[in-house]
DNA sequence: ACAAGTATTGTTATCGGTAACATGTTATCG
DNA sequence: CGATAACATGTTACCGATAACAATACTTGT
């Protein structure tokens, strides 16, 4: 096993200094044309590969973004993910991804970990986070985005929307067409916040409109899918009857939900309304497409790469900046 | 803006070297227990942040996994990527994550990229890459994993699949109940080479079933995804009819597939069968459920930690192992 | 032909940890 | 009590790239 090739080789091969070398190859002007050629072409016969874990280190920048996501598996979130990525191609930046399993004292252990690689930005998900994780970043001079989520009291800048409001469109539209007797199917526990949100935006929108008490049907621990929307269906039993309609937590949720119903032989949206969130591609190729609230989960992402890029750029830093990126009802057939 | 804490500072407060600092951070039992915890302490209390790219950069051992996915916007991918972050968790390592959009080119890029960041260990999807991506890889000491798929050339070790052999399963299964005309809906071009064994693995067993030809329905180009599936079948119009069965190269292409045919008021699987593959959840929560073939995404993940865990632990590498994890038919109630 | 300016290349020190080795300090025992 | 081992800490050099500054090699105009 030969030992690694670096730029000190390189030069030696070609006959110039180390730092000629690290100029070619990140392929500064005043480097003569010649010489570049030759540098580069010599690095590539000896297989060179840049090593970026040495100029993070002497630059001390890392070329790396934090970001956490409760949740991979998820295809908005994975959306979001993608904007970003693509968003911050140019720039170089790379993602440093943690997921956070919709716990924040997992975030906290993620971002005490994300940090000990010298991120140029942080991007988190949501805005509810444990003291601690507040107090680590706030001692570092680093960036922040939160997403999804238009916090109160923001760590930095921000690029989402109020989950509360989107909710409160649904329930609108569903009174309007007559429904009165709603069941919110989502996680039960409080360790999902986002979707605690969500729950209280309905009951609070319905209380405003004079609907009778919201009753919620818990799927679980977060996170809540397909299949457990199904199983609060079929845990229901007859007395889904009960219902005019349900408002699912997700469009997986609100898929689940719908297929149970019609096993069950009900007619949707015919017996019982079913509405979702997020807009995800199974709402619109479903038969019958789910009503739901179509969120820009691609542009989030790629409006927080717009605004790191912004930073990166070394633009004024005017504050924090919030982006409402907002969201919109979209009917399906199953209201 | 204070200049950053380092080891030194620590190290100073303390009245230690920065070496014992050092040790202690990083558990070592030769320090003192005291000392051990007055370094701990005064560590926290100055807000010292471990500078894992120093580390890096010393140690020439990065912390770092690489990963190519196809894409990250796909559930069983995801599954993948979770089993293969929590099987890692012990080791301390960090998964880069790179995405390749289904193009070797794409991965070819991503390699280049991910390995100037010295990764112990690099982990691929699929088989296929271009001779530059071998070369690249081959020419690094760097364990290397293949996965998804069973390459009959691989780069090292393989933790996948036959994705011809699950097809087969599936015509078979369709063939004895008689389905006799077969259409496949997937990724025409030739860029996702998974999609093209699978196509490969229906077309070969079909006429070793003594079968009519197959015919091949066009999804565009990859990724494909619910939608392609319904818009194939809203583009078949009526010659729908003209097919017993209909293929589809994963779940949510089958699932817009099935939904579509029955905006069309076909009985599935009545007038006509649908089978995916992947087991994604929408595959059991749908009504029908469809026919798929299972993998184990979350495993084939899981496998991966595995073995990468025993490599870095120093175990002997007998040459390269190869894992097959198998798939099964998973019967639905579309075929 | 020479000064002044521009283009190109080189030198030195350094980023923050840590391996390898050296040294000091406290127990243990004949 | 002195020698030896076991424990605890310190010293030095270095990982590979690059910022800042220095030096040299060309041009150009007069």
């Amino acid at each position: 096993m030969t030992a690694r090739v670096t730029m000190r080789d390189v030069a030696r091969a070609v006959g110039v200094s180390p730092m000629t070398v690290s100029r070619a190859l990140r392929d500064d002007e005043t480097v003569n044309e010649k010489t570049r050629h030759k540098i580069r072409q010599v690095a590539a016969e000896l297989g060179y590969v840049y090593d970026t874990t040495a100029q993070a280190f002497r630059t001390q920048k890392s070329g790396f973004v934090a970001v956490t996501l409760p949740s991979i598996n998820n295809a908005n979130f994975a959306e979001t993910f993608r904007g970003l990525s693509d968003g911050l191609g140019p720039s170089g930046m790379q993602l440093l991804l943690g997921s956070t399993n919709y716990r924040v004292e997992k975030e906290e252990e993620l971002v005490r970990q994300l940090l000990t690689r010298n991120p140029e930005a942080i991007v988190l998900t949501g805005g509810h986070h444990t003291d601690e994780t507040r107090a680590l970043l706030s001692a570092r001079n680093l960036p922040i985005v939160e997403m999804w989520d238009l916090p109160e009291d923001p760590l930095g800048h921000v690029v989402g929307f109020s989950n509360a409001e989107a909710m409160a469109k649904l329930v609108t539209h569903l009174a309007e067409s007559g429904r009165r007797r709603l069941g919110y199917v989502g996680a039960s526990d409080l360790t999902d916040l986002r979707g605690a949100e969500r729950r209280d935006g309905v009951t609070a929108k319905a209380a405003e409109q004079g609907l009778p008490e919201v009753e919620i049907l818990d799927a679980g621990p977060a996170p809540v899918s397909m299949r457990h929307g199904a199983q609060v269906v079929s845990a229901l039993g007859s007395r889904v009857a009960d219902f005019d309609a349900l408002v699912c937590v997700s469009d997986p949720v609100a898929f689940g939900v719908l297929s149970e119903c019609r096993r069950q032989g009900l007619d949707v949206p015919g017996d019982i309304a079913v509405t979702g969130f997020g807009n995800f591609e199974v709402a619109s190729v479903s038969d019958p497409r789910i009503t739901t609230i179509g969120v820009t989960a691609r542009e989030i992402g790629e409006q927080v790469a717009v605004l790191l890029e912004d930073l990166f750029s070394g633009n004024p830093q005017d504050g924090t900046r919030v982006v409402d990126v907002g969201s919109r009802l979209v009917r399906g057939e199953t209201s």
